[in-house]
RNA sequence: GCGGGCGUGGUGGAAUAGGUAGACACGCCAGACUUAAAAUCUGUUGGCCGUAUGGCCGUGGGGGUUCAAGUCCCCCCGCCCGCACCA
């Protein structure tokens, strides 16, 4: 019996599509586009298995949708700016540049052998000029339009290493490198004006029905719109020009439950108090802490006691410390806020750390209370609150706003929490930001045609910052405008920016112009987006503000400003990890260097024990990545691509196991076996076997179906597996056992296209299993005449009849009630209660 | 800390709209084939009690609604993702 020899088989089916080039994407007015985009990677230099299911699931869409006649875009390309080159440029003195294509190349030739159905003949990176340029040419444009514009924001900076930070290369307050404690640090910077289009943002998530719900709901909280009361208080004692103090709250309803203000330590108000060293000393601490918002609410709260006062706006003569807190975002409201510590947990701990009043103004049932240890932050009623007392919080909130607005302190506004995108970056290894900064002229941006403002090459990463700040003959130029000397601007773009409108350029890889309206008006949306649940908000809101960007500037349709129809995140790739302890220190393996049993773990080479960890997603750090090289080598990608698709559902996270892998290769075999057995099998049977096979050959074709339009491909897999078993077992003859393993390959292609090919020739399938349609279903063939209804005594489950599909209820009921388990349960009496519901079950309560 | 999600046999998981919990697969066990092993095929397999008909218990834990709860409600626990300069 010939074995399947995937080696061999892939390799030759792989050159037979490209030869066809039937994954090439063109555009065709005359027929339906379907545009299935997985998130593109990062040119890391290794594919992962987390990679090989992301694309294997785009890929089975893609087939999918082709075989069901629509004309499909599927490309693929390398988000390839980013730190990671420059750390390897500082480790190994090369250039980043060089060291991304040779990643890029090396990874495509491991994706390569992976048969995915891609238009290579699209593939870009965003590090080459060609896109870039590009995405400077609609920098200028958005300049022009108002949505860019420069003011300070703070950094993390390291003062040994004289740089700026990221906030993973903070680690505990100190620079990764230098551990020294890091500083924060104010630079002029450039922003995107997201900010403009928060409401849009908002608005438009209820209209994305096919995104997960999960992800529209995290982000419309952090685009966090709120309705507060901003007003100012009277301050006693400030310094000068301080007489006042804005705060923004979102609960003006317990004003009168507040027993302090404070502001946070970068505010203009905190500053103006460093004169005093205990002041600047408590301000340095907290500044000390890094920029990430994470850090700041993890830590303890902690505040200075400025010995300030404001005046409450409603109660005569009571007068609010002044705090200085480690807590307030300046970046929110105001930066100012008062504490009412018993309705927030936050202002609660502070409150009872240092001593302050805790009055109850929201109680559930109108009675006073006293407040422990936890905040009450239920709705109620307003007590201890004068004017307010009995009202509900809405109310209260809405009176007090007007009060305050009547004595002009403040007004009611509408606030967000989603900031302007900042998207300066201190690094060589980005696209850089075309414009030039002249002493007379300000502001001046490149002209078009001397775009891309190209990185230069000679370049030096042996010493940290940024290469292009010290780049003289890079950096001075002439200014487009007067032409005097003058600087270019050396921060570069957040990478975030290039992922933002990779998918508009697809439609039109080569255009001279950012995107090409006619082939953008065609190809957009991406009615099918795949990538990881980590991007759910800031790519993927980034892209959405992009899309409306570009259609501001004239770069899309507006049709296209919601670039993505269908959203799929799917879940990770995770393995157990594997280590042992040298001299104090832990050291891991990776999997293919262990030898794993069911009692525990050995290392290959020594025979050592290893302890065998819990399975976490697959990093590098960890080493408990497999390479999908491995297994390609051993299985084949067909046995990858079904392995990755059975099993777990995709949203969830996958647990590798060498096991699955085995199994995934054997029901491959298998199919082939029976291909083969089929062949040069029996020509006769009998017409019932022939009817029963046909109407599992329909019934699997209904079930694949649907579990791929479902994104099943767990359940799709497994309705495989259950029509293998049945043809298998099938006594019809040859020429109707040919036809179900036809319909088998077609059902199997997106999942094993080569294996489907090969099985489809044998079968003697027409041209290539890949360009055939997709198998249509005979509703008629997936009906049954009779059903099995289950019979509960008291809701368990005790017996079941089978009757006819329609047969009237108050038939039902009289077989149910002649049923053995019934009689026997009822002995002679009557059922209280006989619940029938058709088709489904029934209930005998006694 | 805040926001979002997940939790079902030894394992991965299935279960339209509240209606048979455990499809399908792995593993285990038993059998067939084999000198033997591998491969393959067949069968069994949630736990406990029972020779058996059968009974009881079971979807992270606790409570509730219902004729009926994995599914709905309340409280709790554990794990994962994000938190704006990682990509």
């Amino acid at each position: 019996m010939s074995r399947y020899n995937a080696r061999v088989t892939e390799p030759k089916w792989q050159k037979a599509w490209d030869e066809a080039e039937v994954f090439k994407a063109e555009r065709d007015d005359s027929r339906e586009k379907y545009y299935v985009l997985e998130m593109f990677p990062y040119p890391s230099g290794r594919i992962h298995i987390g990679h090989v299911r992301n694309y294997t699931m785009g890929d089975v869409v893609a087939r999918f949708k082709s075989a069901r006649g629509f004309n499909v875009l599927h490309p693929m390309g390398w988000d390839a700016f980013g730190m990671p080159a420059e750390n390897a440029a500082m480790e190994n003195n090369t250039h980043p540049g060089t060291w991304t294509y040779k990643n890029i190349a090396d990874m495509k030739e491991q994706m390569k052998p992976l048969g995915f159905s891609l238009d290579w003949t699209r593939e870009f990176a965003t590090c080459d000029p060609e896109y870039y340029g590009k995405q400077q040419a609609m920098f200028i444009d958005m300049l022009d339009a108002g949505l860019i514009y420069r003011k300070n924001a703070v950094v993390n900076w390291d003062p040994v290493d004289m740089t700026v930070l990221a906030n993973e290369q903070v680690i505990d307050g100190k620079g990764w490198r230098s551990n020294a404690p890091v500083e924060r640090k104010e630079l002029t910077q450039w922003f995107f004006k997201i900010s403009d289009y928060s409401d849009e943002l908002l608005e438009a998530l209820d209209h994305l029905s096919e995104w997960p719900e999960k992800v529209r709901t995290m982000q419309k909280n952090w685009i966090g719109k709120s309705q507060g009361l901003q007003f100012s208080f009277d301050m006693n004692g400030g310094p000068d020009g301080f007489d006042k103090l804005e705060v923004y709250t979102t609960r003006p309803d317990t004003l009168f439950g507040a027993s302090f203000a404070a502001v946070s330590a970068d505010h203009p108000l905190a500053k103006a108090l460093e004169s005093d060293p205990k002041v600047a000393a408590f301000n340095a601490e907290c500044r000390r802490m890094g920029t990430s918002a994470e850090e700041m609410e993890k830590a303890d709260k902690r505040g200075f006691d400025t010995g300030l006062t404001v005046s409450h706006p409603f109660i005569e003569g009571v007068e609010l410390p002044v705090y200085i807190a480690n807590f307030i975002l300046m970046d929110y409201g105001t930066g100012a806020i008062f504490g009412c510590p018993a309705h927030d947990q936050r202002d609660l701990d502070f409150a009872r750390k240092y001593g302050l009043d805790v009055k109850a103004v929201v109680s559930a049932d109108g009675e006073n209370y006293e407040v422990g240890t936890v905040a009450f932050t239920d709705p109620g009623t307003i007590i201890n609150s004068d004017f307010l007392n009995g009202m509900s919080i809405d109310d209260a909130k809405a009176d007090v706003i007007s009060r305050i607005e009547a004595r002009e302190m403040g007004k009611g506004v509408t606030n967000y929490r989603l900031r302007d995108w900042g998207i300066s970056r201190q690094r060589y290894w980005g696209c850089p930001i075309p414009v030039i900064h002249c002493d007379t002229c300000g502001i001046v941006p490149e002209k078009k045609e001397n775009l891309p403002v190209k990185l230069p090459d000679d370049v030096s990463f042996d010493r940290p910052g940024n290469p292009l700040d010290r780049h003289e003959t890079w950096r001075n130029v002439d200014c487009p405008k007067c032409g005097a000397a003058a600087k270019r601007e050396t921060d570069t773009m957040d990478t975030f920016v290039d992922s933002s409108w990779y998918y508009a350029r697809f439609t039109s890889p080569n255009a001279e112009t950012p995107t090409d309206l006619a082939e953008a008006e065609y190809w957009m949306n991406v009615d099918q987006y795949i990538g990881g649940i980590e991007h759910a908000i800031l790519h993927l809101l980034y892209s959405r503000f992009f899309a409306r960007a570009m259609e501001k500037t004239g770069h899309l349709p507006k049709s296209a400003i919601e670039p993505f129809n269908a959203l799929f995140t799917q879940g990770m790739v995770t393995h157990e990890f594997y280590a042992t302890e040298k001299n104090n220190r832990t050291v891991y393996h990776n999997p293919s260097e262990v030898i794993r049993t069911a009692e525990g773990a050995t290392l290959r080479t020594t025979g050592e024990e290893i302890t065998v960890g819990p399975i976490i997603k697959m990093s590098k750090s960890k080493k408990n990545v497999v390479d999908p090289e491995d297994i390609i080598d051993q299985y084949g990608a067909d046995t990858a691509r079904w392995f990755v698709m059975s099993d777990s559902p995709p949203e969830r996270d996958v647990e590798w196991t060498a096991a699955g892998a085995e199994a995934a290769w054997k029901h491959l075999q298998r199919i082939w076996r029976m291909t083969v057995e089929i062949d040069e099998g029996d020509a006769n049977g009998t017409a019932d076997d022939a009817l029963a096979l046909a109407k599992a050959t329909h019934r699997a074709i209904d079930d694949v179906t649907k579990g791929i339009e479902g994104f099943a491909f767990n359940k799709a897999i497994a309705k495989l597996y259950e029509f293998t078993n049945t043809l298998q077992k099938s006594k019809a003859g040859k020429a109707d056992k040919q036809a179900a393993m036809q319909v088998m390959a077609q059902l199997m292609q997106p999942m094993t296209p080569h294996l489907a090919e090969e099985v489809w020739a044998l079968m003697g399938g027409q041209g290539m299993v890949t360009t055939a349609p997709w198998p249509v279903v005979d509703p008629a063939m997936l009906v049954d005449d009779t059903i099995t209804l289950p019979i509960q005594i008291n809701g368990k489950r005790r017996s079941e009849i089978k009757v006819a599909k329609d047969l009237p209820k108050s038939e039902v009921e009289k077989l149910a009630l002649a049923d053995d388990a019934v009689i026997r349960a009822l002995d002679g009496n009557a059922p209280k209660k006989l619940i029938v519901v058709p088709g489904r079950i029934i209930n005998v309560v006694i």
